[in-house]
DNA sequence: AGTAGACGAGCGAGCGCTCGCTCGCATTTA
DNA sequence: TAAATGCGAGCGAGCGCTCGCTCGTCTACT
């Protein structure tokens, strides 16, 4: 919640509209620069306001860093949820989780490459929060798998379940950490596939 | 290799001896504080030089993270190698060299982030640099892979191999990256036993 | 309706400070 | 004694952040 960073302006409405335009002020520069190599008065001149009304709205250069994060969270996280809503069999719904969150990845890799990249920077209250954030959406993946356990669908332990749906979060994530080497023998559709046979499958 | 680094030290030893001293005290800095947040002055008293004696083996600050990404990276790479070395059925070959290159992440897991999390902040060409030597830690295990596929003991294409390779780098480097989740339900041995197990068999 | 006062948002020059890096001299080595 | 190495005070650029001020708008009182 961006509520967490503190203001100085009273106007809540404001307060919104304002820190839009500055996480995408400070999204777009950070993708291009990281977050150390960009100051704070590049982020007011590419967001149009003044060094001094930019800290009427944060308190610090790294409450952008978390409003940044937060916003690059919660936007992956809606449209995931969006998408798993559906009363097929679950495990149709597990492929279908997987594609689609495999494709929101490739949509904004670059907003996921800051995310993970930048995590690190924050303050340890401020990760925690993105951890947890981390936390929920990986349990979806979890919650699918558990429901694929009780019809079935597949044999593995409650506790692997766990795991799965940590291999899956990483799996989408490597797609954008590592595409300097997937790319060249794989686009995002045969990946998906790929992914999805050996999840389900194994090597043997 | 450190030669890639310029130094204005004629005596090879010494800019052999003097840099690992550099890098031992960088990386413990790194490790607490960050790339961002060492200050070079810090590296210099840690590693009981002077500013201008520092500067005489290096150009830039960044050098220094080159030197122990690079550093961190073959060390890693040293150890797998040695450990993969054997005679054994290559399925066999492959479990260990999973299990080793796991214990391996498990036992350095701070240098681990520290790589991982730093590597942006390369130069373009260090960075590709640092690329390369990952790929060939990652055909370590294409090559077990494809030994395995002959002898038919994995059934899957050669062009998954690749991609198999490549899961099991970061199943390993997840172990660090994610261990705030993980190391609730895991512990390193059992969490070689479900990755090596998911990977051969999967969900079904 | 007209004036006065209060308020909150916007502003940007500039503060204090740290940073990466240099350079000229001192010391050691061969 | 000449070359190689060690040294650290000092430089200037640039950083995050502040603070005293302006200005338009809303409210209250006459």
């Amino acid at each position: 919640m961006q509520n967490e960073v503190q203001s100085k302006i009273k106007n809540k409405k404001l307060i919104d509209t304002r820190r839009t335009e500055l996480i995408n002020a400070a999204v777009k520069l950070f993708v291009i620069k990281g977050f150390h190599e960009t100051s704070v008065r590049e982020i007011a001149k590419e967001s149009g306001m003044s060094m001094g009304a930019l800290y009427d709205y944060i308190r610090t250069k790294n409450d952008i860093l978390f409003l940044v994060c937060d916003h690059i969270h919660s936007s992956i996280s809606t449209k995931l949820k969006e998408s798993v809503a559906s009363n097929k069999p679950p495990i149709e719904i597990l492929k279908n989780a997987i594609k689609d969150y495999f494709k929101i990845i490739d949509k904004n890799q670059n907003n996921m490459l800051l995310l993970y990249q930048e995590t690190k920077s924050l303050s340890k209250s401020a990760r925690k929060y993105i951890f947890k954030a981390e936390s929920d959406l990986t349990s979806i993946f979890k919650d699918i798998l558990i429901q694929c356990i009780k019809d079935k669908s597949v044999s593995i332990s409650k506790k692997k379940a766990d795991i799965v749906s940590h291999n899956i979060m990483v799996a989408g994530q490597m797609w954008a950490f590592r595409r300097w080497a997937l790319s060249e023998n794989y686009t995002i559709n045969s990946y998906i596939n790929s992914q999805t046979e050996l999840l389900l499958n194994g090597v043997k």
